[in-house]
DNA sequence: CCCCAGGCTTTTC
DNA sequence: GAAAAGCATGGG
Protein backbone atom coordinates (compact mmCIF):
# COMPACT_ATOMS: atom_id res chain seq x y z
CA UNK A 1 0.00 0.00 0.00
CA UNK A 2 1.60 3.09 -0.58
CA UNK A 3 1.19 6.64 0.72
CA UNK A 4 1.78 10.01 -0.57
CA UNK A 5 3.60 13.41 0.58
CA UNK A 6 3.95 16.03 -0.99
CA UNK A 7 6.81 18.10 -0.88
CA UNK A 8 7.16 22.24 -1.62
CA UNK A 9 9.97 23.71 -2.57
CA UNK A 10 11.63 27.02 -2.17
CA UNK A 11 12.93 27.44 -6.13
CA UNK A 12 11.72 25.85 -8.62
CA UNK A 13 12.70 22.27 -9.33
CA UNK A 14 13.45 19.93 -12.49
CA UNK A 15 12.85 16.49 -11.38
CA UNK A 16 13.49 15.23 -14.95
CA UNK A 17 16.43 17.22 -15.64
CA UNK A 18 18.34 16.33 -11.47
CA UNK A 19 17.49 12.27 -12.98
CA UNK A 20 18.53 12.19 -15.98
CA UNK A 21 21.50 14.60 -16.84
CA UNK A 22 24.21 12.47 -16.20
CA UNK A 23 24.42 11.84 -11.92
CA UNK A 24 22.21 9.22 -11.30
CA UNK A 25 21.91 6.09 -13.96
CA UNK A 26 19.40 4.28 -11.78
CA UNK A 27 15.88 5.85 -12.13
CA UNK A 28 13.65 5.25 -14.90
CA UNK A 29 9.77 5.77 -15.93
CA UNK A 30 7.28 3.52 -15.16
CA UNK A 31 5.73 1.56 -18.14
CA UNK A 32 2.88 3.63 -19.70
CA UNK A 33 2.68 5.68 -16.68
CA UNK A 34 5.23 8.61 -18.68
CA UNK A 35 5.57 10.75 -15.98
CA UNK A 36 6.45 8.38 -13.05
CA UNK A 37 10.06 7.74 -11.77
CA UNK A 38 10.89 4.81 -9.92
CA UNK A 39 13.72 3.92 -8.05
CA UNK A 40 14.68 2.15 -4.90
CA UNK A 41 17.16 4.40 -2.88
CA UNK A 42 18.17 2.82 0.66
CA UNK A 43 16.26 -0.31 0.33
CA UNK A 44 13.38 1.63 -0.05
CA UNK A 45 10.94 2.08 -3.54
CA UNK A 46 9.99 5.63 -4.04
CA UNK A 47 8.28 6.87 -7.14
CA UNK A 48 8.21 10.62 -7.64
CA UNK A 49 6.21 12.86 -10.11
CA UNK A 50 6.33 16.64 -10.70
CA UNK A 51 3.70 18.50 -10.03
CA UNK A 52 4.74 22.60 -10.15
CA UNK A 53 7.41 24.19 -11.12
CA UNK A 54 8.23 23.90 -7.28
CA UNK A 55 5.92 20.96 -5.97
CA UNK A 56 6.65 17.37 -6.90
CA UNK A 57 5.12 14.39 -4.85
CA UNK A 58 6.58 11.36 -3.63
CA UNK A 59 5.12 7.82 -2.66
CA UNK A 60 6.47 5.00 -0.50
CA UNK A 61 4.84 1.94 0.79
CA UNK A 62 3.87 2.73 4.36
CA UNK A 63 5.20 -1.29 4.92
CA UNK A 64 8.56 -0.03 4.07
CA UNK A 65 8.78 3.32 5.68
CA UNK A 66 7.05 6.08 7.55
CA UNK A 67 6.59 9.85 5.97
CA UNK A 68 9.07 11.59 8.25
CA UNK A 69 11.97 8.86 7.21
CA UNK A 70 11.10 9.16 3.47
CA UNK A 71 10.55 13.16 3.76
CA UNK A 72 13.85 13.45 5.37
CA UNK A 73 15.39 11.19 2.27
CA UNK A 74 13.90 13.48 -0.02
CA UNK A 75 15.56 16.47 1.54
CA UNK A 76 18.69 14.61 1.60
CA UNK A 77 18.75 13.23 -1.72
CA UNK A 78 17.46 16.48 -3.52
CA UNK A 79 19.46 18.31 -1.01
CA UNK A 80 16.45 20.80 -0.62
CA UNK A 81 17.51 22.84 2.33
CA UNK A 82 20.22 24.25 -0.13
CA UNK A 83 19.59 27.13 -1.67
CA UNK A 84 20.84 27.70 -5.59
CA UNK A 85 20.96 31.57 -5.32
CA UNK A 86 24.89 31.90 -5.04
CA UNK A 87 25.47 28.69 -7.41
CA UNK A 88 26.55 31.28 -10.20
CA UNK A 89 28.64 34.69 -9.16
CA UNK A 90 26.70 37.75 -9.19
CA UNK A 91 28.52 38.80 -12.26
CA UNK A 92 28.65 35.62 -14.14
CA UNK A 93 25.26 36.53 -16.63
CA UNK A 94 26.97 40.21 -17.38
CA UNK A 95 30.44 38.61 -18.28
CA UNK A 96 28.98 35.57 -20.46
CA UNK A 97 25.35 36.54 -21.51
CA UNK A 98 25.03 34.01 -24.26
CA UNK A 99 26.18 31.51 -22.34
CA UNK A 100 23.57 32.98 -19.70
CA UNK A 101 20.58 32.98 -21.81
CA UNK A 102 20.99 28.66 -22.81
CA UNK A 103 21.57 28.28 -19.23
CA UNK A 104 19.24 30.09 -17.37
CA UNK A 105 16.49 27.04 -17.78
CA UNK A 106 18.52 24.47 -16.59
CA UNK A 107 19.52 26.29 -13.05
CA UNK A 108 16.28 24.46 -12.15
CA UNK A 109 18.64 21.19 -11.92
CA UNK A 110 19.63 19.76 -8.65
CA UNK A 111 22.64 18.16 -7.66
CA UNK A 112 21.63 15.05 -6.26
CA UNK A 113 23.61 14.19 -2.79
CA UNK A 114 23.89 9.75 -3.71
CA UNK A 115 24.50 7.25 -1.52
CA UNK A 116 28.74 7.10 -1.81
CA UNK A 117 29.31 3.53 -2.88
CA UNK A 118 27.06 3.61 -5.32
CA UNK A 119 28.49 6.45 -6.73
CA UNK A 120 31.88 5.06 -6.90
CA UNK A 121 30.68 2.07 -8.99
CA UNK A 122 28.75 3.45 -11.09
CA UNK A 123 31.03 6.27 -11.95
CA UNK A 124 34.04 3.66 -12.63
CA UNK A 125 31.88 2.35 -15.20
CA UNK A 126 31.63 5.61 -17.55
CA UNK A 127 35.37 6.20 -18.54
CA UNK A 128 35.92 6.73 -22.63
CA UNK A 129 31.88 5.40 -22.74
CA UNK A 130 28.88 6.90 -24.01
CA UNK A 131 26.17 7.62 -21.44
CA UNK A 132 23.57 4.73 -23.12
CA UNK A 133 26.37 2.19 -21.68
CA UNK A 134 27.03 3.23 -18.42
CA UNK A 135 22.93 3.47 -18.29
CA UNK A 136 23.02 -0.50 -19.30
CA UNK A 137 25.95 -1.10 -16.90
CA UNK A 138 24.42 0.14 -14.06
CA UNK A 139 21.38 -1.63 -14.82
CA UNK A 140 23.03 -4.70 -15.30
CA UNK A 141 24.86 -5.01 -12.43
CA UNK A 142 22.11 -4.37 -10.65
CA UNK A 143 19.77 -6.70 -11.89
CA UNK A 144 22.57 -9.57 -11.75
CA UNK A 145 23.69 -8.51 -7.79
CA UNK A 146 20.99 -6.68 -6.78
CA UNK A 147 17.89 -7.78 -4.98
CA UNK A 148 14.79 -7.67 -6.53
CA UNK A 149 11.84 -6.37 -5.16
CA UNK A 150 8.35 -5.91 -6.93
CA UNK A 151 5.84 -3.57 -5.67
CA UNK A 152 1.88 -2.82 -6.52
CA UNK A 153 1.69 0.67 -7.77
CA UNK A 154 -1.90 1.94 -9.29
CA UNK A 155 -2.36 -1.58 -9.78
CA UNK A 156 0.44 -2.04 -11.91
CA UNK A 157 3.42 -5.00 -10.71
CA UNK A 158 6.73 -2.77 -10.71
CA UNK A 159 9.70 -4.78 -10.35
CA UNK A 160 13.02 -3.14 -9.10
CA UNK A 161 16.05 -4.09 -7.99
CA UNK A 162 18.29 -2.66 -5.38
CA UNK A 163 22.22 -1.64 -5.88
CA UNK A 164 24.43 -4.07 -4.92
CA UNK A 165 25.83 -4.35 -1.65
CA UNK A 166 29.61 -3.61 -0.85
CA UNK A 167 29.97 -7.31 0.05
CA UNK A 168 27.72 -8.72 -3.08
CA UNK A 169 30.43 -7.04 -5.17
CA UNK A 170 33.52 -7.32 -3.50
CA UNK A 171 32.58 -11.43 -3.57
CA UNK A 172 31.88 -10.85 -7.12
CA UNK A 173 33.20 -13.34 -10.02
CA UNK A 174 35.36 -11.14 -11.68
CA UNK A 175 34.40 -13.11 -15.26
CA UNK A 176 30.95 -13.12 -14.80
CA UNK A 177 30.91 -9.18 -13.27
CA UNK A 178 32.72 -8.25 -16.78
CA UNK A 179 29.41 -9.45 -18.47
CA UNK A 180 28.07 -6.73 -16.52
CA UNK A 181 31.02 -3.64 -17.51
CA UNK A 182 30.40 -3.66 -21.33
CA UNK A 183 32.53 -7.16 -21.39
CA UNK A 184 35.57 -5.23 -19.70
CA UNK A 185 37.67 -7.22 -17.54
CA UNK A 186 39.98 -4.80 -16.35
CA UNK A 187 37.07 -2.55 -15.38
CA UNK A 188 35.02 -5.35 -13.26
CA UNK A 189 38.16 -6.33 -11.07
CA UNK A 190 38.86 -3.12 -10.81
CA UNK A 191 35.17 -2.52 -9.11
CA UNK A 192 36.13 -5.90 -6.96
CA UNK A 193 38.94 -4.79 -5.30
CA UNK A 194 37.89 -1.16 -4.65
CA UNK A 195 34.79 -3.10 -2.84
CA UNK A 196 36.70 -5.45 -1.29
CA UNK A 197 38.97 -2.26 0.29
CA UNK A 198 35.62 -1.09 1.24
CA UNK A 199 34.54 -4.17 2.77
CA UNK A 200 37.84 -4.12 4.74
CA UNK A 201 38.02 -0.62 5.72
CA UNK A 202 40.47 0.54 3.82
CA UNK A 203 38.47 2.93 1.76
CA UNK A 204 36.30 4.47 4.63
CA UNK A 205 33.44 6.82 3.33
CA UNK A 206 32.22 7.67 7.03
CA UNK A 207 35.45 9.67 7.74
CA UNK A 208 35.76 10.76 3.51
CA UNK A 209 32.39 12.53 4.50
CA UNK A 210 34.14 15.04 6.64
CA UNK A 211 33.41 18.21 5.02
CA UNK A 212 36.97 19.72 6.38
CA UNK A 213 38.96 17.59 4.59
CA UNK A 214 41.01 19.47 1.39
CA UNK A 215 39.33 18.30 -1.75
CA UNK A 216 42.98 17.49 -2.89
CA UNK A 217 43.46 15.07 -0.17
CA UNK A 218 40.15 13.98 -0.63
CA UNK A 219 41.18 13.20 -4.00
CA UNK A 220 43.87 11.92 -3.83
CA UNK A 221 43.01 9.42 -1.13
CA UNK A 222 40.26 7.83 -4.11
CA UNK A 223 42.75 7.99 -6.41
CA UNK A 224 44.22 5.24 -4.58
CA UNK A 225 41.77 2.82 -6.15
CA UNK A 226 42.65 1.35 -9.01
CA UNK A 227 40.47 2.27 -12.05
CA UNK A 228 40.06 6.05 -10.36
CA UNK A 229 41.83 8.87 -11.89
CA UNK A 230 40.78 12.68 -11.24
CA UNK A 231 37.54 12.99 -13.38
CA UNK A 232 35.62 10.06 -11.10
CA UNK A 233 37.50 11.01 -8.31
CA UNK A 234 35.89 14.16 -7.97
CA UNK A 235 32.72 12.58 -9.42
CA UNK A 236 32.51 10.83 -6.18
CA UNK A 237 33.09 13.88 -4.17
CA UNK A 238 30.44 15.97 -5.97
CA UNK A 239 27.24 13.60 -6.51
CA UNK A 240 28.28 10.57 -3.96
CA UNK A 241 30.05 12.97 -0.46
CA UNK A 242 28.43 16.52 -1.20
CA UNK A 243 31.40 18.52 -2.31
CA UNK A 244 29.75 20.80 -4.21
CA UNK A 245 32.95 21.87 -4.67
CA UNK A 246 34.13 19.20 -6.84
CA UNK A 247 34.61 20.20 -10.52
CA UNK A 248 34.93 17.29 -12.60
CA UNK A 249 35.84 17.45 -15.99
CA UNK A 250 35.55 15.16 -19.09
CA UNK A 251 35.77 15.53 -22.50
CA UNK A 252 32.56 17.61 -22.24
CA UNK A 253 33.72 20.18 -19.78
CA UNK A 254 36.47 20.39 -21.59
CA UNK A 255 34.80 21.25 -24.48
CA UNK A 256 32.33 24.16 -23.26
CA UNK A 257 35.31 25.71 -21.29
CA UNK A 258 37.42 26.16 -24.73
CA UNK A 259 33.75 27.15 -26.36
CA UNK A 260 31.90 29.38 -24.29
CA UNK A 261 34.69 30.58 -22.06
CA UNK A 262 38.26 30.11 -23.53
CA UNK A 263 39.37 28.73 -21.21
CA UNK A 264 42.51 25.67 -22.17
CA UNK A 265 41.57 25.81 -25.99
CA UNK A 266 43.88 23.59 -27.09
CA UNK A 267 42.83 20.51 -28.09
CA UNK A 268 45.07 17.81 -26.90
CA UNK A 269 44.45 15.19 -24.58
CA UNK A 270 43.49 15.62 -20.75
CA UNK A 271 46.23 15.06 -18.86
CA UNK A 272 46.47 15.29 -15.49
CA UNK A 273 48.83 18.96 -15.46
CA UNK A 274 45.76 20.49 -17.67
CA UNK A 275 43.29 19.02 -15.92
CA UNK A 276 44.70 20.50 -12.53
CA UNK A 277 45.27 24.03 -14.52
CA UNK A 278 41.60 23.87 -16.27
CA UNK A 279 40.30 23.25 -12.73
CA UNK A 280 41.91 26.10 -11.34
CA UNK A 281 40.77 28.46 -14.10
CA UNK A 282 37.16 27.35 -14.08
CA UNK A 283 37.37 28.34 -10.48
CA UNK A 284 37.97 31.98 -11.52
CA UNK A 285 34.87 32.67 -13.29
CA UNK A 286 32.58 30.83 -10.65
CA UNK A 287 32.01 30.23 -7.02
CA UNK A 288 34.47 28.29 -6.05
CA UNK A 289 32.35 26.64 -3.66
CA UNK A 290 29.62 25.76 -5.90
CA UNK A 291 32.11 25.32 -8.55
CA UNK A 292 30.66 21.55 -9.64
CA UNK A 293 26.92 22.31 -9.16
CA UNK A 294 27.46 25.26 -11.65
CA UNK A 295 29.86 22.45 -14.07
CA UNK A 296 26.84 20.27 -14.21
CA UNK A 297 24.29 22.49 -14.76
CA UNK A 298 26.70 23.84 -17.84
CA UNK A 299 27.46 19.90 -18.79
CA UNK A 300 24.01 19.05 -18.80
CA UNK A 301 23.05 22.25 -20.92
CA UNK A 302 25.89 22.09 -23.34
CA UNK A 303 24.88 18.37 -24.27
CA UNK A 304 21.64 19.40 -24.86
CA UNK A 305 21.60 22.70 -26.36
CA UNK A 306 25.59 22.67 -28.43
CA UNK A 307 25.78 18.68 -28.98
CA UNK A 308 21.86 17.64 -28.91
CA UNK A 309 23.14 14.28 -27.07
CA UNK A 310 20.39 12.25 -25.03
CA UNK A 311 21.31 11.08 -21.37
CA UNK A 312 19.23 8.00 -21.53
C1' DC B 1 38.12 2.12 -40.98
C1' DC B 2 37.39 6.16 -38.92
C1' DC B 3 36.04 8.81 -34.78
C1' DC B 4 33.83 9.41 -30.43
C1' DA B 5 32.33 8.31 -25.79
C1' DG B 6 31.51 11.92 -18.57
C1' DG B 7 39.57 8.17 -18.74
C1' DC B 8 43.20 5.58 -16.66
C1' DT B 9 47.80 3.30 -16.66
C1' DT B 10 52.29 2.48 -18.31
C1' DT B 11 56.18 3.88 -20.80
C1' DT B 12 59.43 7.10 -22.18
C1' DC B 13 62.16 11.30 -22.30
C1' DG C 1 59.06 15.17 -12.83
C1' DA C 2 55.95 15.62 -17.07
C1' DA C 3 54.58 14.49 -21.76
C1' DA C 4 53.39 10.61 -25.07
C1' DA C 5 51.81 6.36 -26.10
C1' DG C 6 49.05 2.40 -24.98
C1' DC C 7 44.89 0.38 -23.39
C1' DA C 8 39.91 -1.30 -23.47
C1' DT C 9 35.09 -1.76 -25.65
C1' DG C 10 30.82 -0.64 -28.16
C1' DG C 11 28.31 2.47 -31.20
C1' DG C 12 27.62 5.68 -35.13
Amino acid sequence: MFNRIVINCLSDISIEGSLFSGQTFRWRLIEEMPEYFVNIINSIPIIIRQLKMDIFEAYYETETTTESELSELITTYFQLELSPDNIFPEMFSRHYPEVWQKMKNYLTLRVLRQDPFETLITFMCAQGIGMQIIRRQVETISRIYGKERSVFFNGREVTLFSFPTVSALAEADPEKLSRCTNNNRTRARNIITAAGSISQGKLDFKKLQDKSIPLEELRNELCKLGGIGFKIADCIALFGLGRMDAFPIDTHVKQYLGKWFGIGADPGSLTPATYLKLDAEARTIMNPCFAGYAGHILFHCWRCEEKRLRTC
